[in-house]
DNA sequence: ATCGACAATTTAATCGATAATACTCTCGAT
DNA sequence: ATCGAGAGTATTATCGATTAAATTGTCGAT
């Protein structure tokens, strides 16, 4: 039997502390891709990159499997996996279900955020400045990222995390795409979220909606919204030729 | 060079008709939930199924990953993995989360849905009859499924989709299981499906919005609705004790 | 009696090798 | 010249065995 110490321990301090070599790959792989090292559509073979990693193939693929599951990684079965290329009209869905999500989870936020919570937004916000001037595209996409995924976590629901993930993940990869590509600036993004973090404040659901809707749509907003069929996105062959 | 027939066919036929020993095994494990053969919280160890099952560790890992993918297995490192205990607070934050998802697609589609789409969906209502009258567990789960996916379908939106199926496919396991328990009526799903047909074809989106919702929310509403703490689903352990 | 450290057991994670599959190219027939 | 069949190649899928990690149970110290 173990002691009341030991089971409070247990259920507060996180099991499986150890980072698996599969956690390794995924992040290596995940990283390549932010950083454009990896560009969509790039075959990824499981031996190919076992061989270089020094891990063997099923290690890969549990990483790849991961990958797929959020999106960065697009497998089929016999033929082997590589970088997702994400339609334009893939792009559009994912744009707008964020959006709409997003509304959803910062409405729920702000109303159970406190100056705490608030005081925590403004150090991620800090955080993504300071990755962005160094100029350092998987950092900044990251930094981006939590800065969000906070505010999704403080709506409490964590359906609505797990889905905005799924939704935006590929969204923040392809945006960082861009950048490592220069298609893209990078300092834009620090100065777009001081209104989320204002919008918040004031608690009102139309400010909310404006203001992350704007967000969530106007980084995409070039490549998306006008009827020309050919982006700068596609032009550089970042997105799949939209077929279907 | 590949003839230009042999590029026709391939690009309208299928790739890879071969049916993986993953596949097999994920669906074997997926009926076995649905069924109730495995309730919520029965530990599903590697090992043991590749030997139930004859085949390797491997086979079996990658379709609990897929099944961990779609929701109805839980996998933590180094520990093994589960059936998925849904919390109470997680039924309803994906019952909320999918009525507004299915309210969203199921109005795209009634804008682009014609006789035959409706005609296919009164196809697969019959069938879902014919599932439920033989008394199927998994097999009228799967062709309720085959209903609602169809309609999510006819939305064109392929994102959209693939957030329904992740949020609904461990709810219609559930419900499957109450089922299976003899805790939930068959019978009366069948008749709740024809207001839905009948809603999309008024093409209205408030009468769309009503229908969907009511239907997305009544079936969980007996577990979910009323505060009380202990609900039919949590006294027999199918639902996870609310923690967190 | 309770705690903390240590041993035993269970389980997943990883590996190297083999099997199966799908693609590609060549070649003979029309 | 174009098509279809077949060999060859590349890649994933699967296997059996080993390694590493986490939990559980045991025991001495306080």
């Amino acid at each position: 039997m173990s002691s009341p110490l030991c089971a409070i321990l247990d259920s507060v301090c996180v099991p499986s502390l150890s980072i698996s070599r599969v956690d390794t790959v995924e992040m290596q792989v995940r990283q390549g891709i932010f950083e454009g090292v990896y560009l969509p559509g790039t075959p990824l073979r499981e031996l190919s990159l076992a061989r270089e990693l020094s891990v063997s193939q099923a290690t890969v693929r549990g990483a790849l499997q991961r990958l797929e599951h959020s999106g960065l990684v697009t497998r089929r079965a016999n033929l082997g996996s590589s970088v997702t290329r994400l339609s334009p009209n893939d792009v559009k869905e994912r744009v707008e279900l964020r959006a709409m999500l997003e509304v959803l989870a910062a409405t729920a936020a702000a109303k159970l955020m406190g100056e705490p919570e608030f005081a925590e937004l403004e150090r991620l916000l800090q955080a993504l400045d300071s990755a962005v001037e160094s100029n350092r595209y998987y950092e900044s996409a990251q930094a981006d990222l939590e800065f969000h995924r906070y505010i999704w976590h403080c709506s409490g629901n964590e359906t609505l995390c797990r889905h905005l993930e799924l939704l935006a993940t590929p969204l923040f990869a392809f945006i960082s795409i861009l950048r490592s590509q220069g298609l893209e600036r990078l300092l834009t993004v620090v100065e777009a979220h001081a209104p989320l973090i204002a919008a918040l404040r004031t608690g009102d659901s139309f400010q909310i909606q404006v203001a992350f809707t704007k967000v969530a749509t106007s980084a995409y907003g070039a490549f998306v919204d006008h009827g020309h069929n050919r982006t700068v996105a596609s032009a550089y062959g970042l997105l799949d030729s939209a077929r279907r």
